[in-house]
DNA sequence: CCCGATAAATTGACAGCGTCAATATTGACT
DNA sequence: AGTCAATATTGACGCTGTCAATTTATCGGG
């Protein structure tokens, strides 16, 4: 029971819905106050109970790709049981899988104009997905004869930049011809021998 | 001669001026039409003139950002005679370096929203400082054992990762106190022992 | 059972934004 | 001098986020 039918149901989780419907089937540009409410059959100024401004509904979106994104990181590192010297890298494809299947939340997560990045929630959340997955404890580390944290922010950055990038036209397939598809995971192999020394 | 003192002098290369000025000063969000028009003396109106609406203005100023990176890079690799091997890392760090200088303007350029990145003018730019700098030709390429493509999409995404996720908060001095200043070199420098085999 | 208290939602307003149409002004050219 | 086009101004429009005032619905206690 607790709260059902009120005036609306739950207009908080409506609302929460409406952002990231808008978001996959536009972008995060559609997502403006009054369209979330139309979207949702409340009047204009309704949400203002539950958000008090877009910036706060937009983090509370966010927040719900990132425990998504840990989610699907969970699923594949517990599955299929990674060694842990792989376990950097099954991330990094994790991420670069999202990114590909979710392009519009992806780009929007990142986009700290609309989303307050120092939101406690959001904060935790990021951090338990860096620090759990890319960092791991300091003993449970590959050996590579490089320093780990390192390794660990390179790939971050090379995946996100990739992406990120990849998105805004560069790296199409303009003269190469080659697809994205392809050339993020030969870039984690080449990284992971150059590592290895394989 | 040409156009001096029409009736504001040439308005077109003044409200450019304001637009990156904005941009230092405050944010992209700053540059709205209406504050641009009053930086520069005048009416609201007055740049449709010469510039269609805000992203057509929004994307001169990426084209002069990208044409600084451009020229940073000239100037760097052609003063000190950089070794074929090194032009790539070489690349990397003015890439680095102009983010770090000017974080506003290097986060503005790739905000797609704003920008047209499919603008003809702005392309090429962008073409050139990619294929020139990054790609360069076949012959001249260093041998690795790598993909030398890969290689150059593999540096200019971990570059861009990295600055882009540090300006959101990520890899922030939360726990492992490293600053950026000293992470991203090290990066390179792992990434080119790697290569190397040194 | 009803009635106040309170949470939730509506309505209406406001300023700021980009943009367009209509108008006015200026400089260049014949 | 007088015409014309380029350039700038003014005023308006619809859209946005947000706030204040108001109405509505639900809950808890007499």
């Amino acid at each position: 029971m607790s709260k059902k039918k009120f005036h609306h149901g739950n207009l908080k989780q409506a609302l929460l819905d409406a952002t990231l419907k808008l978001i996959d089937a536009k972008a995060v540009s559609a997502v403006t106050i009054r369209a979330v409410a139309e979207e949702t059959g409340v009047s204009h100024a309704a949400p203002v109970n539950h958000y008090r401004d877009r910036r706060e509904l937009l983090t509370a979106a966010a927040n719900v790709v990132f425990n998504e994104i840990l989610e699907m990181t969970d699923r594949r590192l517990a599955a299929s049981d990674v060694p842990v010297r792989e376990r950097l890298f099954a991330t990094a494809h994790v991420l670069y899988e999202y990114a590909m299947k979710h392009p519009n939340r992806y780009a929007f997560i990142w986009r700290s104009d609309l989303v307050d990045h120092e939101n406690e929630a959001l904060l935790k959340t990021m951090d338990t997905l860096y620090y759990k997955y890319c960092i791991q404890d300091e003993a449970s580390a590959p050996k590579t004869g490089f320093d780990h944290d390192t390794l660990a922010v390179m790939m971050w950055s090379m995946v996100h930049g990739y992406v990120d990038l990849r998105m805004k036209g560069m790296f199409e397939e303009r003269k190469d011809g080659v697809t994205g598809q392809e050339r993020l995971p030969a870039m984690i192999d080449l990284l992971k021998g150059a590592i290895f020394n394989e």
